[in-house]
DNA sequence: TATGAAATGTAAAGAAATGTAAAAGTTGAA
DNA sequence: TTCAACTTTTACATTTCTTTACATTTCATA
């Protein structure tokens, strides 16, 4: 089942979208601002988002091109006619399809499952999250949300087995403060948040191997030896 | 190309799935009892393993605990949809991944995909020379984050890493400051910035060798023996 | 060769980010 | 509700980075 996010401040517009859409067999979520969608857009839980252009505290275009910056999630973009749609589409904000509004619901169903269909056939799936995650002795099931280390098992809190399995996911490689408070607190940082730092903290205590490095500024590395 | 292994008793659907991958690009290779799956796959001329969990003369548990006993070939599990799944994957198992059934065969070849590309990529990682440097009696790990001299650790904060690493690269010769500055600091050189001088004074007393040699008003350059 | 401006070396002070214990706030289950 | 587990905030110690200040070196030029 696919789903899908609606980020647009037409509540009721939403609610016929999301009920005609439920009928047509998607899953789906609305938010009514730009900066909650950006955020729950991130979280990487939704295969294609239609994105409004005209929004409260972030606009269209803005959402668009911080999304582009890490994530290939097809978005349909919603506009009024008349807008330079050509740029809209262009490949330089990177919206995969537009349509104007008003819109026919059904419309927006075939244009909705072209995409998801060429989407998959591309096999931009490729970002699956793979079940297990290992990395010298520390073993991690997605989906059993378990870890280990040296087969015994680390208790861990739901925030800490996220930021694990980000940090396995991209062991060797740096992580930046910023994608991970967006991605696991789904929040985005700011200057005086010490919350990721704690979780950061406690997750080193009980993996107890001296793993997690700190980039100062910047973030944090799983090292992995070479 | 990549060669599958797939064990699972039932013919039919056997025969469909090896046909789609086929004509994704895989080399397919079908048994239908766990026993002669298990001899096939410990013969080692796979790169993965699609097994089910039903199977006559030795179930699909038992065919992956006697494989792991030996092999770290990726395997992932069909099961009936409803099974405790977590445990399925759960590490005491050791399966990388796993597919309720009934299944669609574009989801199986995305996580066999996925799943292909980890080994690879693990295996390159173990390969990949450049993620390590060493010239004379300096060793750098770049994913690891650690430097040793003589085999024994040099601490270093996170800017001097990045500047050993950098000077590293191009041993032997000249790195102007202000690429040194834009890379490591992330911002242009002003005319009296005098942190980049710092980083090298103290990362010089952590090498405590003679090699970062200053080139007045251009750069430094970490010397080698000719 | 002597001179002085410019560049560098580096100790030390100041600023900023991080580590973490403990307090305060939240949430969910019984 | 109450309690326990979890998350966030607070507060302070520590580490790291930058700036300052002054000594030293380099090198063009007189």
């Amino acid at each position: 089942m696919n789903k899908i996010l609606i980020i647009d401040d037409d509540e009721e517009l939403c609610e016929l979208v999301s009920e005609y859409l439920t009928v047509e067999g998607f899953e789906v979520n609305t938010v009514h601002d730009g900066e909650t969608g950006l955020c729950k857009a991130l979280k990487n839980q939704h295969d294609l988002v239609v994105l409004d252009v005209m929004l409260p505290k972030k606009n269209g275009f803005d959402v668009l091109r911080e999304l582009r910056q890490t994530s290939k999630l097809p978005v349909i973009m919603l506009t009024a006619r008349g807008d330079d749609m050509d740029k809209i589409v262009g490949l330089e904000i990177g919206a995969d399809d537009y349509l104007p509004k008003p819109f026919n619901p059904r419309e927006l169903v075939a244009r909705l499952r072209a995409i998801l269909r060429r989407a998959t056939q591309t096999e931009e799936r490729q970002q699956l999250a793979s079940e297990k995650l290992q990395i010298e002795d520390v073993e991690v099931s997605v989906s059993g949300r378990s870890a280990k280390r040296n087969n015994e098992e680390i208790p861990l809190t739901a925030i800490e087995f996220d930021l694990l399995v980000e940090l396995l996911k991209n062991a060797g490689n740096i992580v930046k403060k910023e994608d991970l408070s967006v991605q696991i607190l789904e929040r985005k940082l700011s200057p005086f948040d010490r919350s990721l730092d704690m979780h950061v903290s406690n997750l080193r205590k009980k993996l107890d191997n001296d793993k997690i490095k700190t980039i100062r500024s910047v973030g944090y590395i799983y090292t992995v030896k070479s």
